[in-house]
DNA sequence: CAAAAACGGAACATCAGTGTTCCATGAGAG
DNA sequence: CTCTCATGGAACACTGATGTTCCGTTTTTG
């Protein structure tokens, strides 16, 4: 007992291993929700049992990702300053950082059962920021005062979702792709 | 031989009975796209042996699915007359067509597995009617000229399935998620 | 009604994925 | 260097889905 290693506090060599079987799961289930356990270990550069040790069940990795891409979507949040300026603006550098993470958003936007743990009742604490700062907009003139805040929510996602799609399928590069969602959030919120 | 049955003149009882299982499949895997053939079956009313009559394997009811929801978003276009009148209007016909269609394309929509047959090669017959609308809605200065065509489609695939969310997630009636979605696009596309 | 078609269910072999155990090897910390 | 920790691979049992065959029953059709 060198060190605690009980709760979320792994460092060195286990959050390193911890971390590339993550990614690599977020990688191969965006392609297929239903690949195997070993498509993802071998992805990871990992053995089959080395991540059972790291997550013993499917589901146990499966809510290690679905709660990783919560936190990076809460951090994202943070980094867009939703409190500051008006609400359009806001909810613009929301979406630009919400852009950067990509992938793991992805598959949870097309794996809606992924949201099923504890942290996804109801409204996530997510949510219910970002329609704070819908309404802040509507107080402020910014966004459309007919615009109602869980719309509003439900269309930023799929337009994040249609820029990364359309990225992908007409080769645009990301930066166009994110332009043409900017633009589109922007003229469907105004008012 | 008391009447051929070579493709897909299929009738009475048969056609019903395929009917049958290509709707509770898409219901069921709505849900949950590793759903088992035994609880299509069941949902369907049809033992799993019937079924196996119908489609082989797995993979040749999925095919018919998918080709099933492409000949209806085809319909849709039909019944919204795209050549008639500014192309804003058609664009928004369109929209109320697919908006019936529902079910089979939010499983097409979550599942870009399923396009990969042969008639989802390079874009669609669909996709290319609809781009052309959206050019001519340019021409006719009903719609933004600076909006990009494929990018358009993108965006209405994903409101509309925003619209079926908001419907299935907030309860809000298939109507009124239907008018915030038309409301929406026009906003959005609009010079 | 009588033949033909469609159906349902039981039983079976097969297969891929999963979760587990055990052991030998490699890398890193002291 | 040496001890500890992390790892990878082999082997195994188990499970659930799948596809197939066979046969008796029901429904449709002529």
């Amino acid at each position: 007992m060198s060190q605690q290693r009980s709760d979320t506090a792994e460092t060195g060599t286990r959050a390193r291993t911890r971390r590339a079987i993550l990614d690599a799961a977020v990688t191969v289930l965006s392609q297929d929700i239903s690949a195997s356990l070993g498509d993802i270990a071998a992805t990871a550069g990992v053995g089959r049992t080395t991540m059972h040790r790291y997550f013993p069940e499917r589901s146990d990795l499966l809510a290690a990702i679905s709660l990783d891409a919560l936190e990076q979507a809460d951090a994202a949040a943070t980094r867009a300053r939703l409190d500051d300026g008006p609400g359009a603006d806001a909810v613009n550098r929301l979406c630009q950082e919400l852009f950067e993470v990509g992938d793991p958003l992805m598959l949870l936007f097309n794996n809606p059962q992924l949201m099923t743990g504890k942290e996804w009742e109801e409204e996530s604490d997510f949510d219910r920021e970002v329609m704070r700062v819908v309404e802040r907009g509507r107080s402020d003139g910014s966004l459309d005062p007919d615009l109602d805040a869980a719309w509003a929510l439900q269309v930023v996602w799929a337009l994040l979702y249609s820029a990364w799609m359309h990225s992908l399928e007409s080769g645009v590069p990301k930066l166009t792709a994110l332009s043409l969602c900017l633009r589109t959030v922007d003229k469907a919120f105004r008012p």
